[in-house]
RNA sequence: GGCGGCAUAGCCAAGCGGUAAGGCAGAGGUCUGCAAAACCUUUAUACCUCGGUUCAAUUCCGAGUGCCGCCUCCA
């Protein structure tokens, strides 16, 4: 079960061999992770949660399995967008992106979405960006013309390497118009000259500000080197963003730059692309006004992280209810714990018949002697779930998959608890395969996917009320229209009333109650309520 | 026009040579005086169509149909 030291096979499917590698990183322990950031003029839309939810399992992931992961994740903080904003608000630049930094920070931290290593801005790199730029045009990758400095692709001969594509093709098909300037309409500015009332920087070349290519590059170098492991983003950064990338970093160095380029999906909503052309735009406060954010982390783990998401109101519905699921499971093994250790359960040690019983078991599902890495519909140890967990995602990130696995655990501990509550005792194997599965799947919900950071009684109770999510309305966190002490006087009456079979009596209480927004529920060993609000 | 991806039950979604994981919804059941909640059980005989390869294809190859993406800023 501990995967801690012993590190597997990870499989990564590359976009530059468009099919599944075997990782073998640089450095033996630890892995140079880079994932391109936003550019910080407005709020962050699910689209952004999706890639940094998706950066953010493989970080935890690839921690989790013993790497020391250095990741940075930047902010471009200068560029065309925040200019035409600033200018549209009459702020700084500055001002724009710093503010929806702060927002964006809000919504990754809502989001468990953990911090990077480092979280540079392209306006703390400038100096380097100069220099790749300089060097560039040195070796003659690069020229200057009247301030501006362009990539010269041609120098590059591997360019097109990434987005699978010919530099012949693309001219081709080229829709843009070519300018005049350049020696080739393929060639990306390294370095653009300032207009009036830009922000601007000095430079070999004059005034002027960083293309956005560059700023990428640089920043992975000053972090990282010259050489990394994985670098990051969404499917639409392919070409021309990465692409250039590669051209500028590996003609600057002679070296490769990326090992693994990890590309994610994007999110559409019925079927099209998310843009704000097609005003079909859904920022992360959308969803999170109406939904907790760990259904959005779950809805997106259901799907593989290469394959586009539909977006849709009924498919967080659905992660909802299967995040409910979730903590109904570990709150029924706190409350199960609670029964046994006030001996209200008891503990027995294996009977002879169950020997037996479990002996036919797991004659019928393990192969091997200590059951590590078996394979059954019906593992017998929880090392098996773990075992598959770990396989899954190690196959290119398989989150639906491990998931999989994690609602058969779900299944099993949960028909577990209830025989043993039926029967009023439980076997000591039994027990401990409960504790083994609780600590499991900590480690793999909470630690790895990043969900099931509440706490399960809590959270049940204020979760369980359905979302009006088709007038954007939630019914979250009603009013109730009765103190805690009261219900607690009245549930006594009730039960009393109960015990006398005065059943009319009885059930007036439960009516008045749940207009008053509480629903009382009988259980075995006594009477609990839930809050479900009045409207 | 060039390049690429996808098509699996009511919905969502894994699998990708040996006749189908999981979730949601639905249906049965357990529990309960009733109820609710929870839990358990259950839900695809051709996995878009037509050919081909193979002992065997949802899984490989070819053609077709449909949807989508990239080639322009974009997660």
């Amino acid at each position: 079960m501990d995967k801690k030291n012993k590190k597997q096979d990870i499989y990564i499917f590359n976009t530059l061999s468009l099919s599944k590698e075997r990782f073998k990183p640089i450095n033996e322990d630890k892995v140079l992770m880079y994932v391109c950031g936003i550019t910080a003029y407005d709020l962050s839309h699910i689209g952004h949660a999706r890639a940094y939810i998706t950066f953010d399992i493989i970080y935890r992931f690839l921690k989790n399995v013993g790497y020391n992961v250095i990741y940075v994740r930047n902010f471009t903080d200068i560029d065309d967008k925040i200019i035409k904003k600033a200018n549209e608000e009459k702020k700084t630049t500055e001002a724009v992106s710093s503010k929806y930094i702060d927002e964006y920070h809000k919504d990754m931290d809502a989001l468990s979405v953990l911090s990077p290593s480092y979280e540079p801005k392209a306006t703390e790199t400038i100096p380097e960006m100069i220099e790749v730029a300089s060097k560039l045009i040195d070796k003659g990758n690069a020229y200057e013309i009247n301030g501006d400095v362009f990539f010269r692709v041609n120098s590059f001969k591997d360019y097109g390497k990434l987005s699978h594509k010919n530099i012949d093709e693309l001219i081709a098909g080229s829709r843009i118009p070519i300018n005049e300037e350049k020696e080739n309409f393929l060639d990306f500015a390294l370095w653009k000259k300032s207009k009036e009332g830009e922000p601007s920087w000095d430079s070999p070349w004059g005034k002027g500000r960083p293309g956005w290519h560059i700023e990428c590059s640089a920043m992975s170098m000053k972090f990282l080197g010259e050489s990394i492991d994985i670098h990051g983003g969404g499917s639409d950064l392919i070409f021309p963003h990465h692409e250039n990338e590669i051209a500028q970093s590996e003609s600057y160095t002679g070296k490769n730059f990326v090992n693994y380029w990890i590309h994610n999906g994007f999110v559409n909503i019925n079927s099209e692309k998310m843009s704000k052309s097609l005003k079909n735009f859904i920022t992360v406060r959308d969803v999170l006004e109406k939904f907790h954010p760990e259904s959005l982390r779950l809805f997106f783990m259901f799907t593989h992280y290469r394959s586009f998401i539909d977006f849709s109101y009924e498919g967080i519905e659905s992660a909802r209810q299967s995040l409910l699921r979730l903590y109904q499971s570990a709150n029924l093994y706190n409350e199960f714990k609670k029964l046994t250790d006030e001996k209200r359960i008891v503990i027995k040690d294996a009977k002879e018949k169950y020997t037996a019983l479990k002996t036919a078991n797991s004659a019928l599902t393990s192969v091997g002697n200590n059951g590590t890495g078996v394979k059954g519909k019906n593992p017998e140890n929880i090392e098996s779930y773990s075992a598959q967990f770990y396989d899954s995602m190690s196959d290119d990130f398989n989150t639906a998959k491990a998931l999989s696995v994690i609602f058969d655990l779900v299944r099993k501990t949960n028909k577990i608890i209830k025989d043993a509550m039926a029967q009023n005792f439980i076997e000591r194997q039994d027990l401990k395969f409960l504790d083994l599965a609780m600590i499991f799947m900590k480690r793999s919900l909470s630690d790895i996917f990043g969900i099931l950071n509440e706490d399960p009684k809590l959270f049940i109770e204020s979760n369980s009320a359905p979302i009006n999510y088709e007038d954007g309305k939630t019914k979250i966190s009603p009013a109730i229209a009765i103190s805690g002490e009261e219900i607690e006087k009245l549930i006594e009456r009730r039960n009393e009333l109960r015990n006398n079979k005065e059943y009319a009596s009885a059930d007036k209480i439960r009516k008045s109650l749940l207009e008053k927004g509480v629903a009382l529920e009988d259980t075995n060993f006594g009477t609990t309520y839930k809050i479900t609000g009045v409207n």
